[in-house]
DNA sequence: GTCTATATTGAGATAGAC
DNA sequence: GTCTATCTCAATATAGAC
């Protein structure tokens, strides 16, 4: 289990990202509902007041974390790019990207799945889907594009975006609850290449008996 | 978003099933922490000396509740004692059997989710991690058998696991937020099959560069 | 901008009659 | 077993001085 408490004070930030700090490993460590200003304030080294000063309320603190979060994360996924590259090796290069990214909010994604697969703990609503969405999209895209490039079978494109995402939610929730084994980004990327493969060994083929 | 509060009352189970329901209903809609015991014996159309009657406090109610619905999920996985056929085959009717629970028991699985992979909202401790332990054993088995009888690669042991426990997290997350797409069992039959075949054209194969 | 002190509400839990 | 009435405490939030 995780824990909290761990005294932002003393890096010397200001209030207000002393706060946001605090906010973010306490809602992380303990959810929204069940942390306390009071707590928020006490590990952030300020008074009550403070918090009601810089941020309308305890929500607007958490919509404030939660959107730079957010916008960080959609501006990737608008910023891709993909170099050149056959279609497996840009699939690779853009989960690597995601993910580094995921592991380095680590923290701020624990309350986002929670509160996105979970119940919304009394949390303002945000809407993560529409992230989930157009990441779905960018998959999809680039797994079109391998189709068309006749690297990839060319049916199965729902499996295949669903195999990835799949692969990129395994890698995460390995991340959220034993980040001491270690899976990280050379984990992920075994896994897709696997996916990419197929389990099956090369004689056993059978007659394409698919649909 | 989903929404609470759909009397449980009418229904006339005794007032302990009544509660118990009425707390599924709001720990999974609203999570733990976010929960209050007025709203719980409204719903149960019960008053609050009920529930303390029946439980001994809320946490009482949430270790029933949980409990109850972890031990079936674990008398699954012990009962599971494989019919005949191959690995591949065997894989498939043990992920359909564990995802037909599941379904069976959303409401529970969305809280258990986000407590096990995120902040745990003031609940007191669940041992879940030793039951997501135990699945990963199970399907390592099953994958280790596939290896033996020369149907699965022979290297990937880990990979393979990885990559069906991945398709049962999409398939699962995938009832969570968007149940109206329909995904089902049958999905999940659909993205473990792409997954023992895998992505990659079968002409566009290149020379054994694994490691 | 930051503090002390406090208002106010709603939470979990119980006493005690029936 | 189930109720009404209530205790107690902690939560969010603010007033007003500095």
């Amino acid at each position: 289990m995780r824990k909290a408490g761990s005294e932002t004070k003393s890096l010397n930030l200001a209030p207000r990202e002393r706060l946001l700090a605090a906010a973010a490993e306490l809602f992380s460590c303990k959810g929204y509902s069940a942390t306390t200003t009071r707590e928020i304030v006490a590990v952030a080294g300020v008074t009550k007041p403070v918090l009601y000063y810089y941020f309308r309320n305890k929500e607007g603190l958490y919509l404030d974390l939660m959107h730079n979060a957010t916008n960080k994360f959609e501006a990737m996924l608008d910023a891709f790019r993909t170099e050149t590259g056959s279609p497996m090796k840009r699939i690779l290069s853009f989960c690597d990207q995601i993910f580094a990214l995921i592991l380095e909010n680590i923290e701020i994604l624990r309350l986002i799945y929670s509160i996105y697969y979970g119940p919304h703990q009394g949390a303002p609503f945000i809407d993560y889907d529409s992230i989930q969405l157009k990441l779905q999209k960018a998959i999809k895209h680039l797994v079109q594009e391998g189709i068309t490039k006749k690297e990839f079978r060319k049916q199965y494109m729902e499996e295949m975006t669903w195999a990835i995402m799949g692969a990129l939610d395994f890698a995460i929730e390995i991340e959220l609850c034993h980040p001491e084994w270690g899976f990280g980004q050379e984990g992920l990327k075994r896994l897709l290449n696997l996916i990419f493969r197929g389990m099956l060994a090369r004689d056993r083929k059978k007659k394409g008996e698919r649909k």
